[in-house]
DNA sequence: AGCCTGACTATGGTCAAAGCTAGACAGGTA
DNA sequence: TACCTGTCTAGCTTTGACCATAGTCAGGCT
C-alpha cells in the first residue's frame, strides 16, 4: 500500500509534561474518553447509521437501504442508539399508512458532528473514489473542515501539543 | 440511561440541496468516506493504539502495556496500521540491547489529530470519571476542541449545513 | 557456545457483529 | 372478515476481534 514515507525530525509528536512525563505513575484504566465514546459509535453500523442520520436520513426504510444494513442488524442498533441517548424516536403518518416512527438527531447526537465530518475528512485523503456525499456550508456553499483549536481560540498542530494527566483527576477518582 | 429529550422543531438537521434531494437519484457504494476510514481504524485496538501514539507512545512494550492490549492484537494491529502508512517503524538502540523499533506516527497518521481530538471530546462529554489524560495547547495551557469550519473560514453548526452529491463524483466515477 | 530477553507468531477458544431467512405484529385496505 | 405491508424480532451461520498460552527468533550477554 502505497502511503508517505516521510524522513521528519525524531522529535515526539506530542510532550508529556508533568506528572504524565513518568508513563507508570498513572494507568488509563476505565478513564479513556475514547473507548468510552467507542462503547457507544464503535461498530460499523452505529457509525454509518450516524452518517445518514447527519444526510438528512430518518426513516426505517430509508436508512436500512441507504446503508445496506439488513432490517435486523439496522433495527437493532437503532434501538441501541435510541436508548443511548443519540437518536430519539418521533411519530409521524404517512397518508394510508399507519403511524411509524423517524429517528432523529438527539443533542447529544448532533455533538459527534465533529467527529463525523473529521472521519469524512479523513476519509477523503485516502486513495479510493473521490467524490460521493459532501457537507458545506449553507452560508457560503464551501466544504466543511474539523479543526483542532484550544479553549482560548488558537488553532493547534499536533506539535503544539502537550499531553498532561487532567487536574481533575482526583477529585473524579473520589467519585 | 438518562439523557436530554430536547422538545426540538421538526425539521432535518442538515437541508439536502441539488441531486441529493431524491435519495434514490444515488447510492452510497462504495463512495462513502466513513466506511472507508473505518476499515482502517474501525476496530477498537486501532484506536486504542492511535490514541496512545499521540499520547507520546511509541515502543511496543509501552503500547501494549498502557493499552491493556495482548502481544498477538498489538503486534498484528501494529503491523496494519504500519502497512496502512498510518504508523512507520523506526529503529532505536538502548543500551545493552539490541536494536528494536519503535512506531511513530506518518503524516497520514498525523492527520487523524481531528478525529482523536473530536472523539476524546464527545466521550468527554459521556457520564462516567472525568479526568484521564488531556491534550492541551502547548503555548497557553489550554484544553483542545475539535471544530467545524468551512473552508472559508466560517465556524458551521449542524443547523447550517448541507449535504450534497459532491460534484466530482462524476470525474471519480470513470477511474 | 549457550543463555536470556524482548518482540513477534501461531493456535485455539470466546464473544460480538452482521448477514440471511423466517416469522410476529400492528394497523391499514379490500 | 381476510389480506397486505412495513417494522421489528428470533434463530442460525460466518466472520473477525480479542485473549491466553505457547512457541519462535534475533541478537546481545557471559
Amino acid at each position: 500500500m502505497a502511503h508517505t514515507q516521510e524522513p521528519e525530525a525524531d522529535r515526539p509528536v506530542v510532550t508529556r509534561i508533568g506528572r504524565f512525563v513518568d508513563r507508570d505513575a498513572w494507568t488509563a484504566e476505565g478513564w479513556c474518553k475514547i473507548e468510552r465514546a467507542l462503547e457507544l459509535i464503535g461498530t460499523r453500523s452505529a457509525m454509518i447509521l450516524l452518517r445518514e442520520a447527519f444526510y438528512g436520513g430518518r426513516r426505517f426504510d430509508e436508512l436500512t437501504r441507504r446503508t445496506g444494513l439488513s432490517d435486523a442488524v439496522a433495527a437493532k442498533r437503532l434501538k441501541q442508539l435510541v436508548d443511548d441517548g443519540l437518536l430519539r424516536q418521533q411519530p409521524y403518518r404517512e397518508p394510508g399508512s399507519r403511524t411509524r416512527h423517524e429517528y432523529v438527531l438527539t443533542e447529544r447526537g448532533r455533538s459527534l458532528f465533529p467527529v463525523v465530518v473529521a472521519m469524512m475528512n479523513w476519509g477523503a485523503t485516502l486513495e479510493g473514489p473521490t467524490g460521493g456525499v459532501e457537507l458545506v456550508h449553507a452560508g457560503c456553499g464551501e466544504p466543511l473542515l474539523a479543526a483542532v483549536r484550544c479553549a482560548a481560540g488558537h488553532d493547534v498542530t499536533v506539535e503544539d501539543t502537550e499531553a498532561q494527566i487532567s487536574r481533575d483527576a482526583k477529585r473524579a477518582r473520589r467519585a
